[in-house]
DNA sequence: TCGGGAACTAGCCTGATGGGCAGGCCGCGG
DNA sequence: CCGCGGCCTGCCCATCAGGCTAGTTCCCGA
């Protein structure tokens, strides 16, 4: 894919509502002189919500304290080896924590739990 | 026809450089399905700016084309097996790819490339 | 007093992950 | 022409991850 040295302005949507990002994508991708970014991708401008609506309906997610704790490792790229013996717990209860975050996280993986709770600002990277 | 309940979203151009946001309002003007906010209007949506088109500094550690389509595909929490599908390669050419990055990252596992990688602005969550 | 949720532990099992090894194809520069 | 780096593929193997069911304490509120 080469999309280097050419004059389009590349445009993140940032907007937590699905269905508003998806008609702005829509609209926006027909839009010649100007590309969607792709997920991760550095844009040169961002399209962020300005209806405060549903501006940040899923950030309160309630972890329990523990679960912030294993988050916290996590996020550190440790392993449930690593987190069971920095928080003095079994490597069981750690993927029982693990499991839990993946549940309220909705992510499918320690990986995307970890980008979605830093995209939520749950943690900081 | 749509007769939804959705009319026309408002979209704010919060630029400061005036050409960048010029270039925007020309392209965007024409789009319908979306106006854009008069001054002081209250709009649905506003361009930011994001980063400068050249401005990526030197942070780049040196990433080939083909480790960054992995690396933004990881942060999604992809595995390797819809990494290789998503980029129409083998599932041994992914774990290579990522095998790279964790090198080139430093990192231990996949979510601590990406958490590296958030960090160092390689990529944006 | 009892029910229920949080935290913790445990076993089992399948698939994913990561490291190591060896090789092939292609384009660029010495 | 040949080497080298990027990219791709294959196989083996030890470990890890995540899902499953099931049990234990503790503490709070009905």
């Amino acid at each position: 894919m080469n999309e280097e040295a050419s004059p389009v302005i590349v445009v993140a949507i940032e907007i937590a509502d699905p269905v508003l990002a998806d008609r702005l994508a829509s609209l926006l991708g027909v839009v010649s002189g100007l590309r969607l970014a792709a997920p991760g991708e550095a844009a040169t401008v961002a399209l962020i919500s300005r209806d405060a609506p549903m501006a940040v309906d899923a950030s309160d997610i309630d972890l329990t304290p523990r679960e912030r704790d294993v988050l916290v490792l996590m996020a550190e790229g440790a392993s449930n080896k690593a987190i069971a013996r920095q928080l003095g717990i079994s490597v069981h209860t750690a993927k029982f924590h693990v499991a839990s975050l993946l549940d309220k996280l909705d992510a499918t993986g320690r990986t995307d739990a970890v980008a979605h709770a830093a995209r939520l600002g749950v943690i900081n990277l």
